[in-house]
DNA sequence: GCCGTTTTCGGCCCGACTGTTTTCAGTCG
């Protein structure tokens, strides 16, 4: 059986829930939930660090919970963490998941009113609710009540935690909004935040903060709750409000005065365990941190006596006198992920990320030139998309259609077809006097069993090639990663497209032992795509930054079949950032003579 | 229970909102 990252840390957060029931240390409770938020977030399975033993090398681990998961994935169902579980009746979780129900009121819930079984015990509140036996209870009321049965009503429809939903989406969303905005009165800027602004693949609800004087913050506000998209009002108040959107979506508004901005954008941009980490970073330094702005700490050890000045706020504009103030260098938003930004940040050491400006080509783009492909053609020309490119500023572009079907289509054909289509592109390239260079290159399927659908007669008719998997996602580990492996073996493949298969909220990522791909790549300067389309997104950026560790390179592509799709390159540097690669480690950000030799290689 | 560029002991992120409360606990982000 797998055990999933999201199994264990929902494990821990459990455990973490029957400590705080049985009333024991309230940091030992804290101390599960950090490291169930930590398994939560890695980047690379637990199980298989558990099996490599580097468990406890994890900060937030220690020796006793390695030693609790050392038994669980040895025992199972018979170890501490479960026993532990199994002291609390199973229905106080399952009530959890009503909102605004937490460990307390859902267990006193369940013991007050002897809600037992598992199959009914939604139900069985509602039942008692109506029966007004609620209100009854010590510490809850007749509001308390009538707030559980509209909480059971929303968690029965399932859209009161609606699926995230892709970035790329999310971000059109906000930009829209955004210029519904931009006009009102009083505006003097607009910012997204959250999620969003560290451009998370996925996202829950958008945030967005307007910088603007009080005088005109109810009209903003209503203008707001009248974007033309809006399905409800949630609240609306001077200083926020919420709307829903088609779909269900949220979205929160908030006015801030421009003094304390950068304290405001600091709190709300994240993460969590970004601003968790680094509000205990200030703490060690006397310092207390809020969406506010800074102040001296009530606690901080070196506190003056009978001091004013303990209780005067620091404000700050910008982000960037907020995080100086505090002795850090900037750090960007892609990487506020609490991982070890901060102790970089002291050091000076942050490095400069990956810009779009760097980009200076791309490597997968698809034509409208017939070459009676596997899948989907593009729209455009040849012509039209080199001149995309250079409005682009680009130094080269490649075009990677897909290479010709291969069923009932013999191989000599397929060379023929490919010898043809390279002919072509010369001579339609040449006669338009191009100031960018171009590159034949195919995307070519990685079939079942790691071969690829392109005769080896017909590579002489590219410059490069692109291997990807269009078919057969769901293989076990071992076979899916053997396949890719033999893929990788062929001459002129220089990319591995799209390397996880994933799109989001759609289909899950292949299952690949990851490690032993990224050393062959970095082996045979094959470089890994960060595919740029909306739904890919694809490598994944915690993957991003494993394989970096390894030496690997990218490229950063949008698998355009338009070419106004050329234009999400941003998507795909985005994902490059939260991966936190520098320009050095991106192919395309390198100048033509570098890629031609890399080509050759 | 975890952790260390002020500590191997003595600390542990901050605030809003809500409901049930006479001063706070629970939940959420």
């Amino acid at each position: 059986m797998k055990t999933t990252n999201q199994e264990i840390s929902q494990l821990l957060r459990s455990v973490a829930v029957v400590y705080l029931l049985q009333n024991v240390n309230h940091f030992r409770i804290i101390a599960y939930e950090k490291a169930a938020d930590t398994v939560e977030q890695m980047n690379r399975e637990i199980k298989d660090i558990w099996e490599s033993g580097q468990l406890s090398s994890i900060s937030g681990i220690g020796p006793t919970i390695t030693q609790h998961l050392d038994e669980y994935f040895k025992k199972g169902n018979i170890s501490y963490l479960i026993k532990t579980i199994n002291q609390i009746p199973p229905t106080v979780f399952l009530l959890m998941k009503v909102p605004g129900l937490g460990p307390k009121k859902a267990f006193k819930l369940v013991k007050e009113l002897k809600l037992m079984d598992e199959k009914t015990v939604i139900d069985d509140l509602l039942n008692e609710a109506k029966a007004g036996r609620i209100a009854l209870i010590e510490s809850f009321g007749a509001k308390s009540q009538a707030d559980i049965i509209e909480s059971i009503k929303l968690y029965k429809t399932g859209n009161f935690k609606l699926e995230r939903m892709p970035m790329p989406i999310a971000y059109k969303l906000a930009l829209e909004i955004k210029e519904f905005l931009q006009g009102e009165k009083g505006v003097k800027a607009i910012d997204i935040l959250g999620s969003l602004r560290r451009m998370v693949s996925t996202i829950g609800d958008v945030d967005l903060s307007v910088v603007g004087d009080k005088l005109h913050s109810k009209t903003i506000i209503n203008r707001f709750v009248n974007f033309p998209g809006k399905v409800s009002t949630d609240n609306q108040g001077e200083e926020k409000a919420s709307i829903k959107v088609g779909n269900g979506r949220r979205v929160d508004i908030r006015i801030a005065n421009s003094e304390s901005y950068g304290a405001m954008l600091q709190y709300f941009t994240g993460s969590k365990a970004h601003n968790i980490k680094l509000r205990e970073y200030a703490l060690k330094k006397g310092y207390s941190l809020s969406e506010y702005g800074i102040k001296k700490s009530q606690n901080s050890k070196g506190k003056i006596q009978n001091d004013n000045s303990k209780l005067k706020i620091n404000k700050f504009t910008s982000e960037e006198s907020f995080y100086s103030f505090l002795g850090l260098q900037y750090i960007p938003p892609e990487i506020r992920e609490g991982t070890n930004e901060i102790e970089l940040a002291k050091q000076n050491k942050i490095p400069r990320l990956v810009e779009l400006s760097d980009i200076k080509g791309e490597f997968h783009v698809h034509s409208s030139y017939n070459l009676q492909p596997s899948h989907d053609l593009g729209v455009n020309t040849y012509p039209e998309i080199l001149n995309k490119a250079k409005k682009l500023g680009y130094e080269y572009i490649a075009f990677s259609d897909h290479n010709p079907k291969i069923t009932n289509v013999h191989d000599s054909e397929i060379i023929s077809i490919m010898k043809k289509r390279k002919d072509d592109i010369n001579r339609e390239l040449t006669k338009s006097n191009n100031k960018i260079d171009y590159f034949v290159s195919c995307e070519v399927d990685i079939l079942p069993d790691g071969n690829i659908a392109l005769p080896e007669g017909a590579l002489g008719h590219v410059d490069l090639i692109i291997v990807s998997i269009h078919s057969s996602f769901r293989m076990a580990r071992d076979m899916m990663t053997s396949r890719i492996m033999r893929a990788l073996t062929y001459p002129k493949v220089k990319i591995l497209g799209h390397p996880t298969g994933r799109l989001l909220q759609k289909r899950s990522e292949i299952d690949v032992d990851w490690s032993t791909v990224f050393k062959e790549c970095a082996a045979r300067d094959i470089a890994l795509e960060i595919n740029a389309y909306p739904e890919r997104l694809d490598l994944p950026d915690t993957l991003v930054n494993q394989a970096k560790s390894y030496g690997c390179k990218f490229a950063i592509n949008t698998d355009a079949h338009e070419i106004s799709q050329m234009d999400l390159m941003f998507y795909g540097i985005s994902v490059a950032r939260r991966g936190w690669l520098t320009s050095e480690y991106v192919v395309n950000a390198q100048p033509l003579k570098t890629i031609k030799e890399w080509i050759k290689k």
